[in-house]
DNA sequence: GTCTATACATCGATAGAC
DNA sequence: GTCTATCGATGTATAGAC
């Protein structure tokens, strides 16, 4: 029982590479073992099975994208401030892992529960009671910062502005002309759209 | 050559909601005939090859959310209706068919570019010579009508905040307390809250 | 057209030598 | 710990009777 092996590191970057590309089902214990330069005998030893396998590359993947959100949150005296951090932060980190949003929006209908309980555990350990951005709605509207607005569709409407156009990539590079993820342009671009649209809907006018 | 026969139309049936499920690689030939009512033999008879049939589908189910696209999009002399007409009846289609908009997203990066034919014959078919709702917001802007925006983060705006909630909604239902995307209050609060940010955000302030 | 039976390939998993 | 060889299950696809 050895702990944090090269070995070991070696095949579960390899299998973070493979089921994020193909999903559980369509994931390969060969491509996987050939990927990490073993054989397919050695990724047993390591992780009894497949599904063994499966459920610590998707817990990982899951808390360093809970890592993301918190990095992306930091704390700042003013509301709008906060959510220009917010937004630049996470376009950031889903944009260098597109494959990883893609992941886990297909692999949420299986294991939904699972995952929310470490989305509060990580709440939690981070100090926070509930959904940590809904919170910060919820006090900037009690100190007459911004507009009573529901903090639920607040979320709904961040969220879905900034995954969106990377998980539906593929497609939206030929519909929209000159769209490209990649490129800085977009993102600083991408990044003021959202905040422009978010804030003229809080915002208080005489302020 | 017969078509649409009687058990053609059933294996189509069976054989969308397995792979709209399960994606390419996690549904079973096996599970397709069963659903079905019939053997894996005449699933072969009639498709060929799993391949085949999954094409048949896929290309289906696309066919049919663009037709879900463009009966969304009606016909209005202002573009505040065309906008909340498009919302309503876009919340409506996704809500009825989240597991749809899953696949397609998943499935999306194998058969990107195959879609994107599909999407351009489908707008010329209709007499539109590039995206229609990206085409109407440029109308308007023409007109005077909303105030000059970026016609391309207007689409990932719209589409993002409409698609998100039901795609994510298998953990959002853990996040969000009271969250239900069933009920129709939850979709008219959604539609009034994607049009009201949206329209703040384009509307000409003494109109 | 529809069935049963089966071929053929592949996958996950294990045995056993080193 | 790492390998080769192989088992057993399952998956797609086909043969052939009716």
């Amino acid at each position: 029982m050895e702990y944090n092996s090269k070995t070991e590191q070696k095949i579960l970057a390899a299998a973070s590479v493979v089921f994020l590309k193909n999903g559980h089902a369509g994931a390969r214990m060969q491509e996987i073992a050939d990927k990490a330069g073993i054989n397919k005998a050695l990724l047993h030893y390591y992780f009894r099975s497949k599904e063994k396998l499966f459920r610590t590359v998707f817990k990982r993947e899951m808390l360093a994208m809970l890592d993301n959100i918190f990095t992306s949150i930091s704390p700042s005296d003013n509301f709008r401030e906060f959510l220009q951090k917010f937004i630049h932060e996470y376009l950031k980190n889903i944009s260098t892992r597109r494959n990883v949003m893609r992941f886990i929006l297909w692999e949420l209908e299986k294991s939904a529960d699972e995952l929310a309980t470490w989305f509060f555990d990580s709440f939690k350990k981070q100090g926070y009671s509930g959904n940590p951005v809904a919170m910060r709605v919820e006090q900037a509207i009690k100190d007459g910062e911004i507009r009573k607005v529901n903090p639920q569709h607040f979320v709904l409407n961040l969220l879905g502005m900034c995954v969106f156009p990377f998980v539906a990539a593929p497609l939206l590079v030929h519909i929209l002309p000159g769209f490209n993820i990649r490129s800085k342009k977009f993102l600083s671009e991408r990044e003021k759209a959202i905040l422009e649209i978010i804030w003229e809907g809080i915002k208080i006018e005489n302020k």
